[in-house]
DNA sequence: TTGTACGCGTTATCAA
DNA sequence: TTGATAACGCGTACAA
């Protein structure tokens, strides 16, 4: 059976009256020196926080957050789960940001889609101050809700501009660009793109990058030299098997992500070609895999470390500043270059 | 500024007293209703949870934990951070059993190893019913704090045994012993080992599983065949390189993890030998790498999902149950052959 | 400069 | 079977 609120045999947890006591003074003086009030004597405030870090007081989150002041919490909303390769990168980068500003981070493990569930109630009971809402669409369930919701939420990878809402993103469509200008270098006539899932924010402004470089370097836009993925390794594989079934199959392909790349070039061997000789490929992302597979995958760098800092930095914005208009940012990428793109083979 | 502790213009969230008001009864009846109190009206119960579903009422949990009942808040504390690529894949499996026992996730970014710093403090601040710990010594700081604690505890491959905690891991020993059977069915009679860092837990198991096995076979054990490494891909390639310069090189080697495995491969391959012609590498974990690498590691698989839903439950039955005694639970691993073992060469 | 007292939303006790 | 009310720990007007 479950025995009560604390752990122990009684309760140690010491609260602001405890530290009252023990300073001999009452516990709204304790409050105001733990709230940094000025109209406090400067010895009693001595005393306090000496006596502060002796019993090693903390106030109770609960209570403070019961009181209306800030809950110091921040959710974490995903539609693919903790474990997604790309969005755990950015997690590393958000613990420092949430250090320095002094959040913890709650992820609501009870997320579900049926009807009677409702994000933002439970947002609302766990007095979250903001959300970062990873793997989301427009049309996605629960979007309207949250958006109109008020709460602040800092959206990655999806362009949200609304009241109490942010975006930040890689600089998709200039990355593919640079690519794709960078295999036309190399001489390459017929440059394929294989997308991620067809209306997700990257994969669109990848798309876009695409054409971009295309139209730079005046060489024709070909739809079926675009294949439909969705970022995983069989996606790429089997776009790569439709690209290179068509009578003039590219000397070149861009990738919306590593995975997609590495299945890409899983459907190259096995049509007796090779990388980067036969055919060039570029990834996206730069996740491990990247340099470890063979021929090591150039590919470009999302910078996920910044991603996430920076998402909890202008999170803090937008809880802090209810007035502050909609934040978007773009962060740089970074090409990388290793093994598997090679010169276009001169027409036989 | 901040600007109050809701963030809409008006304060949205219904509480208790709404849901009373609207259904026409007292709030301790609601409060009844949504606490299985068996001592009210089949009539009002209905009434109350009709306007408890139309009003979307949820709880606030700040008020619900500061009166002393559950926060239905479970804490994880990382040495490692967050993106620990093992770790990320057990965080699925607590997704699971986090949801259906009703519990959200704390992640507790503001550790620090300061001395000011208490994390069981912060724990308490927080109201946490338990935590999961992953990447601990026992020799670290804050553990004695946590263990005396008294909150519950569920600690991933450490083994701690105290009022209160519990641990879980994989059945390493085991999982080596065997390995070390099938290397010597394929006539290996010169194998080494690659620990990971060396009082690990997991590693100092791992390594007497491969003293078992030897001994199995009657094989001798030799302290230079044993070279220490950390997990990591570089360790695995320093360790490899020192393997290498042996007199006697082994012939199989078997590692603590797949990065390191996939260090040890670089490192044969550096030195002008193939894997598995010359040398058999087996790694651990059987992480999407290993399978991905050529030639694809043969492997041990670590069931991450089941230990991840089992953390849950079994911090579930410790916050539940005060007198629990001490719980331990091992995991079984799967081998998984690939192709990076053959059979030993016939001595020259 | 300090202290008293109320309220935050909920649950538990006890009287009705 | 229901309702009034005292906690829970803290922040903050307002009084001293």
């Amino acid at each position: 059976m479950f025995c009560g609120k604390k752990w122990g045999a009684q309760d140690l947890a010491t609260n602001i009256r405890d530290v009252a006591k023990a300073a001999g003074v009452s516990v709204a003086t304790v409050s105001k020196v733990l709230n940094g009030y000025t109209t406090v004597n400067a010895n009693t405030k001595e005393r306090v926080l000496q006596f502060v870090k002796e019993l090693q007081f903390r106030p109770n989150s609960a209570a403070r957050s019961l009181v209306g002041r800030r809950s110091m919490t921040i959710g974490i909303f995903l539609t693919a789960g903790l474990a997604h390769p790309f969005f755990i990168q950015i997690l590393s980068g958000m613990e420092q940001a949430l250090k320095s500003k002094g959040y913890d981070l709650i992820y609501l493990a009870q997320l579900s889609w049926n009807k009677e569930y409702s994000f933002v109630r439970h947002c609302q009971s766990r007095n979250v101050e903001g959300v970062v809402v990873f793997g989301f669409q427009h049309e996605d369930m629960n979007f309207n809700e949250l958006v109109e919701s008020g709460i602040p939420a800092l959206f990655i990878d999806l362009d949200v501009r609304e009241k109490r809402a942010g975006f930040i993103s890689s600089d998709n469509q200039e990355a593919v660009k640079r690519v794709v200008d960078y295999l036309v270098g190399l001489n390459h006539r017929h440059i394929s793109f294989i997308s991620g899932n067809k209306d997700s924010y990257a994969s669109r402004y990848r798309l876009e990058g695409y054409r971009a470089g295309l139209a730079d370097a005046e060489l024709p836009y070909r739809d079926d030299y675009v294949a439909e993925g969705d970022y995983t390794r069989e996606a790429g594989y089997d776009a790569m098997n439709r690209l290179l079934a068509l009578s003039e199959p590219p000397t070149a392909v861009v990738c919306c992500s590593d995975m997609s790349a590495v299945g890409a070039m899983e459907a190259i061997a096995e049509a007796g070609l090779s990388v980067p000789e036969d055919i060039s490929i570029v990834g996206f992302d730069d996740i491990e895999i990247a340099s470890l597979v063979r021929p090591a995958l150039t590919t470009v760098r999302q910078d996920r470390i910044t991603i996430g800092r920076k998402s909890i930095e202008l999170l803090d914005e937008l809880i802090n500043d209810s007035e502050l208009r909609p934040t978007e940012t773009i962060v740089p990428t970074e090409f990388i270059i290793r093994d598997s793109c090679g010169p276009a083979k001169p027409k036989p």
